[in-house]
DNA sequence: TTGTAGGCGTTATCAG
DNA sequence: CTGATAACGCCTACAA
């Protein structure tokens, strides 16, 4: 064990203890008691306790991260994000994966409170109410990321939900298209909510009227996708052009259309959401909408730690980024 | 703050504090006590207190992760077997991203320790012997994960990338292939070493020449994958069927050949590393060596797990999983 | 600007 | 089996 303490190093330095802790935290003193401990903790290879420093300050350096998969290609950019932002502070993320369970979120979020975090960031299940005890007690920051929740006064980070689903429809309709159809999501998830609303804002805005066959919700998983596609296709009157609105669903449409072999860009339009690099190696390759993930990350770690160094100015901030469309040939023009 | 000490808890049970943290610990006590500690600590709301806890007893219930970057497919199942196995035995992950870098390794790795973690879990960046301070004052379990270290006594769980490259060279030749082109990876990297060994030792096996032209280290990275697979397709007399041996390589040769406009399973074979849903989704979908990821997660975390509770049975103990091939039209029958 | 000493919440060592 | 008490390493009044 490297036990140095400062005790060790205030002897060494020849000063004392106070001394040294003030030497760590910045403080003003003796330039000649200064190089003293410098010397003394390079010689000692001294390091700071944080469990000790913890215990008086209850400052832990380490901040939570809560996220429903860690083997979501989007969780995974924006944890990407968070780290890199982090770790230039020196500070450390604690990862915990709610497995899409509200009860398991529950959990960790208490336990990441138990273990004195000072501040985390959260991707929630569903943007339903969250009682959440610890919410009245213990008072350390929370950023929202992706997803907001409902009644909950917290910062959060998200992406322009409703103009990225607007540009996708609209794009879907410059090319002609009338019968659109969604996979829409569960609608507690806020994400689900706003996309829609693009949808709705852009079918209205090209006075199409809208069709309450098209939309369907499904779960943001394999199956959701699954069957929501099987059900717009087996529509009597199908719509033309599918939009997939999160990753997972968009994976599994593309799968479905294959095995169906209907051909993409031809006998059905589709367009889907997030970016991966397999997408675009298709033929023809993918039109989605892309969001900054990784800036996402990065931002609701500024805004946390904003929040840790007790700037709350502008609180509950709510960060929106835009997002970016790529449009392809698997959208036709008719 | 939830401030209700081991004090409050003794006091409110008419127990001395030293009767309620050896409840805590799980020691033998007369029942009445234990039974007022139970309803006192309900009442209260009695959290303990990690930081002073680690202060006495040096243990954080806290695990470092290493890993050479965040948003790698690979990586990312791995972390998810971790997770869940330590979440089931309330244990916290801290995680770090080397971000390819040598250099951040150690960086990061020094970080952990300086954090008091209980163990490390690294998947390194590279082979080569690791001078590490680390290693020789402060005694922590540390498990290599995928790739071993050249003189570093390590435990390690790793998957069989000998018998997992053989297996896809020997259903290569199989189909009838002898020209075999193999993306190599940087021989620094032990799983690219040993998958190069498996390769060899078919094409031994079945007597084989080996052609040097054919066998291309380049580094596991996007680009390696691209220029590698120039190379290849642009011999004289170049191979009829390619193996590149690991995630990102895999991608980006698939990329390029299908740019080429050179038809896969026909004018050209792939056989590629690591699972990803939508490799079975072109057509024809891809064939790939599939390593058990999450398991391998599951089993250092075991492993680790065991080091910490004191059980250094069989070190340095060095695991192998066995991969799986997924043998698809891909590669052409000649 | 510096030294001293008390305390942060636990655990561990003693006696009893 | 239990109670009292001294650490664990650091921070922060307070006094000098």
């Amino acid at each position: 064990m490297s036990n140095v303490t400062i005790k060790d190093v205030a002897l060494l330095a020849e000063v004392s203890v106070g001394t040294v802790s003030r030497y760590i935290n910045g403080y003003q003193l003796k330039a000649g008691n200064r190089k003293k401990i410098e010397k003394a903790i390079e010689e000692l290879d001294f390091k700071i306790n944080p469990l000790a420093r913890g215990l008086r300050s209850s400052k832990t350096f380490t901040i939570g991260v809560l996220i429903p998969r860690i083997s979501d290609v989007f969780c995974t950019q924006v944890i990407e994000g968070i780290e890199e932002a982090m770790a230039s502070l020196n500070y450390s993320i604690l990862i915990c994966s709610s497995n899409d369970s509200v009860q398991q979120q529950t959990d960790k979020m208490n336990g990441l409170m138990d273990k004195c975090v000072d501040g985390i960031i959260v991707m929630p299940v569903s943007s339903n109410e969250w009682s959440w005890r610890g919410s009245s007690d213990n008072r350390i920051p929370i950023v929202l990321i992706d997803r907001l929740v409902r009644e909950c006064e917290w910062d959060a980070v998200v992406s322009d939900n409703v103009n990225g689903a607007y540009s996708a429809v609209e794009m879907l309709i410059n090319h002609g298209h009338r019968k659109i159809g969604i996979i829409a999501g569960p609608q507690n998830i806020s994400t689900a909510q706003e996309r829609l609303t693009g949808y709705m804002r852009a079918l209205n805005d090209y006075n199409i009227v809208v069709n309450d066959d098209y939309i369907v919700y499904a779960p943001y998983t394999k199956n959701g996708g699954i069957e929501a596609v099987n059900r717009l296709v087996g529509l009597t009157d199908p719509p033309t052009a599918i939009f997939s609105t999160n990753h997972p669903t968009t994976v599994n449409s593309l799968k479905v259309l294959m095995e169906k072999e209907l051909v993409i860009g031809n006998q059905i339009s589709l367009c889907g959401y997030d970016q991966t690099e397999l997408f675009q190696m298709f033929t023809p390759p993918i039109s989605v909408v892309v969001q900054p993930a990784r800036d996402m990350g990065i931002s609701a770690a500024t805004t946390l730690m904003k929040r840790i160094n007790g700037d709350y100015e502008g609180f509950p901030l709510i960060k929106r980024l835009k997002t970016q469309l790529i449009a392809t040939s698997s959208v036709k023009k008719i």
